[in-house]
DNA sequence: CGAATCTCAGGCGAACTGATATGC
DNA sequence: CGCATATCAGTTGGCCTGAGATTC
């Protein structure tokens, strides 16, 4: 590799090939890996906020909540507004969206299967903490980066930031 | 984790997190995350069928041809006939696109060193080899679903693997 | 002829920006 | 007031399907 991108480029083409195949065990399901990762979260911990749904799945707001209207259409998850919290929602699981959840965690098992016999025990703990090492590294960057921008706002201060 | 999707949740954290700050290093740059790896694979072989491409970029003739002929409207590729096979193109960088190319490898360095720095050598070497094992197993299995489907409709013809 | 490569039209899910409403 | 959470409008890049043209 002339450019030395040896890890990135590895970590791309790993996670496509994945994501592809889950899609392509899904399709029958109805639901896409991204809202299929959705519903595992929701199954983990039921009534959480979009916020926080955005936070574990590594996305963002909007895009969470754009995938939970389409969710939302379908009846597999509902958000109701939080009692006490006006300003929150807690997403939850449907009954149907846990009949779906089910035959897609079925229909993802093969892989699943497959992905782990890839690894001994010790090789899938060694993967599992180099990719949480990224992960965790990725998002330093990217909080300190959220921090320079308010800073860089805050630091003058008359300006209204209302545009 | 209840659902034991372990490693597919680690994969997907740590390649979109790396990807989303791709995406911001490059942002000036006036090129993403993958046309930068388009580019990436134009300059370590020129001159390349846009099918090959799609081959090394773990993507399809379709997505690749949208993201070249965006590339090629801003000048930094051409797509030009192959004289030798009048089906195919033979897409090679531009002059300016090797110099944003090299801007934007300049940008990423920070990134990529910041990856590398989170391993030693062999830690290295060890993920490259655990990632490379997903991406064959995965590529093995669209394979053998795309063989699945093309006898179906061959039927007759045992199958002539010549690509 | 069949097979391979590319083109084109269209749709879709996801990511992002920016503006706004509302409750804390 | 500021801040946080969510909403909405609009744009974009990328992925995919299916149909067709052209060339080998």
């Amino acid at each position: 590799m002339a450019t030395g991108h040896n890890i990135p480029m590895g970590l791309r083409e790993a996670y496509l090939s994945m994501h592809r195949q889950t899609n392509a065990h899904l399709v029958r399901c109805g639901v896409t890996a991204d809202q299929f990762v959705l519903m595992i979260l929701l199954f983990e911990e039921d009534g959480i906020t979009q916020q926080e749904l955005a936070r574990r799945a590594c996305s963002d707001p909007n895009t969470i909540r754009a995938m939970l209207v389409l969710l939302e259409d379908r009846g597999l998850v509902s958000r109701a507004k939080d009692p006490t919290d006006g300003r929150a929602r807690k997403v939850t699981l449907t009954r149907k969206g846990r009949q779906v959840l089910e035959r897609s965690l079925g229909r993802a098992r093969s892989l699943n299967d497959r992905l782990l016999g890839l690894f001994t025990p010790e090789e899938t703990a060694a993967l599992a903490g180099f990719l949480s090492r990224i992960s965790e590294s990725m998002s330093q960057l990217e909080q300190s980066h959220a921090q320079s921008r308010s800073k860089a706002t805050a630091c003058r201060r008359p300006a209204r930031q209302t545009h």
